[in-house]
DNA sequence: GTATGTGAACCACTTCACAGCA
DNA sequence: TGCTGTGAAGTGGTTCACATAC
C-alpha cells in the first residue's frame, strides 16, 4: 500500500484531514471530494487522486462518509495515537509555542523541555520542568521522545540538531533561521514566517497600489 | 524579466538571500554554486537555473560574487525595501510574533495591533498600542499597510481575513488552522506547524524504531 | 442520475550535460 | 582549467475524461 505515495501529497492529508474534522463537528455525514474541494480550496479531482493512493473509501453516486473517511487518514497519517516531544529553547517563541494551543495539535505532547539561561531552567511551564540543555542527552537517551522542537537561535541550532539526532530523535521541527545539515533518516520540517514574509513581497511589490 | 517564473523558484530565492548573508558575515567574496549548495542542501544545477530566470549573475570559471548576488536579490524579491504590516490577534501567539524577532525579518515592522479583549486593548507592546478590532477598518483605511498578519482562533479568522482585504491589504500571513477563502487579488501564506507535525508522523510511524 | 476511481494526456519542475566564457 | 548558463531530457504531479458503481 505504501507503494511511493508523492510527499506533496502526504502534504495535503492533514488539510483533508482537518476539513473533515470541521464537517463533522457540523453533523455532516457524507461529502463530495466536490464539497470539500469547494471547502478546502483545492479541485476534486486532487482530492480523489490522492485518496486513491491509499484505498476507495467513497461509494460511487453518493460521496464519502465523513466520520469513516476522517478516521482513516487519522490512521494513514499516524495522529490515531500519541507522540511525544522535547523543546529546546524556550524564550519568547518556545514559551508561545507550549503555552499557545494552536500549534500543538491533539495527540503531541510536549513531554521535556530545555534551555540554557538559569533564569529559565528549574521554572516550570504547565507540567514540565525546565531542564538544562547540559541534561538533553542524558534525559533523552534514558526516556527517548518521538519528535524535537528546535526553538534556539539560529547560531545554536546546528548542535542542538545533533544532539537531538544522536538520542534517536526520528523528527525535528526546526524554528531556527537556518539550513541545518541533519544525519540521514532523520526527518526535518522547517517553520520559518520569515521565509513567507520575504517571498510575498516578491509578488507584492509588481501589484497595482492598494485599492481602497 | 519577469516572464512566468514558477512559484517555488521564487520561494527559494529567500533561502539563497539568506545563505548569502551569512557568507558575507564570514567575509566571503566569491561562491560557486556548487559551494553554496552544500551550505543550503540544494543541488548545484538547481541554484545556477533558479537564478537564470532572473538575470546572468555570476562568472564562469569564477562563480558569484556574494554581496552582488545579495543585492540582486533583496531587489528582486523586494525587501530592499520596508512593508508595513498589522498584526490581529494579540493572545499567547500574537505576543510573540511581536517579541520574538526571529519572524519577523529586516524590513518588516508591526504598526498596527488589534485583539477584541478589553484587558489587551489599550496596553502597549513594543512601540504599538493594541486596539480594539472595532478601530481596525477605520484605522486601516485611513492609514493602509502592506501585509496583515491573522495570529486569532480558527473561528474568527475569516472575518478578519475580509476585514482586512476590503482595507486594501495585499498579502496576509495566516496563524489561523483553516482554510481561507479569500478575495481574488489578496496573497495569503499559511504558517501551520500543525500539519508540518501531523505530516511528520506520517513517515515516523512506518520507520523503524528509535536507535540509541 | 450522480459521484467515484483511474489510466492517459498534459503540464511543471528538476536534472543532465555540454557549449561558452573567464 | 573551472564554473556558469541553458537547451534538452527526464521525472513527478495535476488535470482530464470516462468507465464503473451505487
Amino acid at each position: 500500500m505504501p507503494l511511493e505515495v508523492p510527499e506533496v501529497v502526504v502534504g495535503r492529508l492533514p488539510i483533508y484531514a482537518r476539513g473533515l474534522a470541521s464537517l463533522l463537528e457540523q453533523g455532516r455525514e457524507v461529502v463530495s471530494s466536490q464539497e470539500l474541494g469547494d471547502q478546502l480550496g483545492m479541485t476534486p479531482a486532487q482530492i480523489r487522486k490522492d485518496l486513491s493512493y491509499f484505498g476507495r473509501f467513497g461509494k460511487q453516486g453518493r460521496g464519502y462518509n465523513v466520520r469513516r473517511l476522517a478516521e482513516e487518514l487519522r490512521q494513514i497519517l499516524g495522529i490515531d495515537r500519541e507522540w511525544t516531544m522535547a523543546l529546546v529553547g524556550v524564550g519568547n517563541l518556545g514559551r508561545a509555542i507550549l503555552s499557545y494551543g494552536g500549534f500543538m495539535p491533539q495527540g503531541f505532547r510536549v513531554v521535556e523541555a530545555f534551555d540554557s539561561d538559569p533564569s529559565t531552567t528549574g521554572t516550570k511551564i504547565g507540567k514540565v520542568v525546565i531542564k538544562d540543555v547540559s541534561e538533553l542527552r542524558r534525559t533523552l537517551s534514558r526516556v527517548p521522545v518521538d519528535i524535537g522542537i528546535v526553538a534556539v537561535p539560529a547560531d545554536s541550532a546546528q548542535e542542538v540538531i545533533d544532539a537531538l539526532a544522536s538520542c534517536g530523535v526520528k523528527g525535528i521541527l526546526n524554528y531556527a533561521p537556518m539550513a541545518p545539515h541533519l544525519p540521514s533518516g532523520v526527518l526535518i520540517q522547517r517553520v520559518d514566517p520569515a521565509l513567507s514574509l520575504q517571498c510575498m513581497t516578491f509578488y507584492l511589490k509588481s501589484q497595482p497600489a492598494a485599492a481602497k
